[in-house]
DNA sequence: CGCATTGTTGATCTCCATCAATAATTGTGG
DNA sequence: CCACAATTATTGATGGAGATCAACAATGCG
């Protein structure tokens, strides 16, 4: 699982920060020109890694930040006989490797689903982050907050959901994060990307794979939504969210990028 | 569930920061006098809560930044039925109500277990903070991750270790974090104040209250630990270890107290 | 000392895991 | 472009970990 250095010149390569894809959708707030410039100089590269590679291996601590730029990652730990716990889905925006600069504990791996493009940030420059831009600072912090409310709702449902509450919720809930980022295609009933295998979602959800199928098809039968081709669309949100009790909100999110 | 507020000359009253007793504890790491003054002035209020009260309802905004300086207490969500999910568990040092001020979507209540006494930090005054205190910005950024760490690998146990697994871990856990502040009694097998209910200890790990008494059960007949009298103490950790495959490892606190 | 909370144990049921097998889909090299 | 391999999805059968129902004991508190 090698990664792809030849980026340059396709579509997803990461432009300069003023020219950030990302920061054109409404889902991230607006920064200074001040604050663009020391981004930019910050970042020192862009990666990219194929479908299905590892982007850092569980036991080893993150050599850089990270900024996914395109794609879906995940994060996850596993136990020693193989059992993964998918703690949490990244899309386009998420940082990679913040808990490692605050914790020298055992860590998680992070996983590739689609083919990523990353942007790159030197370590030591965090502190010199914090010290000369503290409304970036801010954002970073913001940041790891709004992945530990994720992770809080993921655990809600592995802990008192049941199978379908816990599809409805995971569902609702990825459906709202892309929706949010732009990635929706309207013309297509609101469909997003959709990435994941069934034995993705049965990881994240602490479900076995066999159980996970018929929970799905369970809601796909009674016209909840709908997989194809790489797509979700969902098609009966209200009885979703009955199911999942689903109430949380979009956030205007505070980019680092 | 009042507030305590007789709290003055009470010995778990929180004094002037710079006599603050958990800064003598070496969980913490150093601050600069600056950054004390800074702290202390920035406290605006201590109060105190009594067992069992809620310190922050579910679905309200906290209205403050607070440090737990003394007692035990829990984050935690409901679902409309009343199904519970104890998020992770809050100790001295710990920082109650930052995720709020990062994100404004649905969030997690905060109960007291014991009678905790709390230092109040206005809102308003964090902007501040990160602005004019880089350094301590970067503590409260390193104790989100840490939180967020915890939350991690409670969602492993959660989602992937059956009930006996995830006693164990949870009760490592629990007396790791106690005896790295210092809290256990050497002179009685390193055993630790605990004041959790059986119905906690379920609803942290999504069992039921009886399964998780006969997991408990089970353990302590098999002499891995023992709790009587509202202390734990770990008898045999290595097979706790091996039940849980506990890894992880002591970090050193940044403070903001 | 009476009442409420917490802990313990048995019996039964069910949701979900596991085992096993087959279709559908995707990817790949010839 | 097709044949073949490898993933991924689907369905049935069976078993078990843990939920639920029901009591009762122990502890603690006002």
């Amino acid at each position: 699982m090698p990664k792809l250095r030849q980026l340059v010149n396709r579509s997803d390569y990461p432009p300069a920060c003023s020219q950030c894809a990302l920061r054109k959708s409404d889902a991230f707030s607006p920064v200074s020109d001040a604050q663009l410039r020391y981004i930019e100089a910050m970042r020192s590269d862009r990666i990219g890694y194929s479908a299905g590679s590892h982007i850092k291996p569980e036991n080893q601590r993150a050599t850089a930040l990270y900024t996914l730029y395109s794609g879906w990652a995940f994060r996850f730990k596993t136990l020693s006989d193989g059992r993964r716990q998918i703690l949490n889905f990244l899309l386009p925006g998420d940082l990679i490797g913040l808990q490692e600069q605050f914790s020298d504990g055992p860590s998680h791996g992070v996983d590739a689903i689609t083919e990523v493009t990353l942007c790159v940030f030197p370590l030591t420059k965090l502190w010199d982050l914090f010290r000369d831009h503290s409304g970036l600072a801010y954002s970073v912090t913001w940041l790891a907050a709004r992945e530990e409310s994720n992770v809080d709702e993921n655990l809600l449902s592995a802990g008192r959901r049941n199978a379908s509450e816990r599809i409805a919720a995971l569902l609702l809930h990825l459906h709202r994060r892309a929706t949010h980022l732009g990635l929706a295609d309207l013309a297509d009933n609101g469909s997003i990307a959709f990435p994941l295998t069934q034995s993705h979602i049965a990881d994240a959800l602490g479900l076995s794979l066999i159980h996970t199928n018929r929970s799905l098809r369970k809601l796909h039968l009674a016209g909840l939504h709908h997989i194809e081709g790489g797509r979700l669309t969902i098609l009966n949100p209200k009885a979703l969210e009955r199911l999942s009790e689903y109430y949380d909100q979009p956030t205007r999110q505070v980019p680092l990028i």
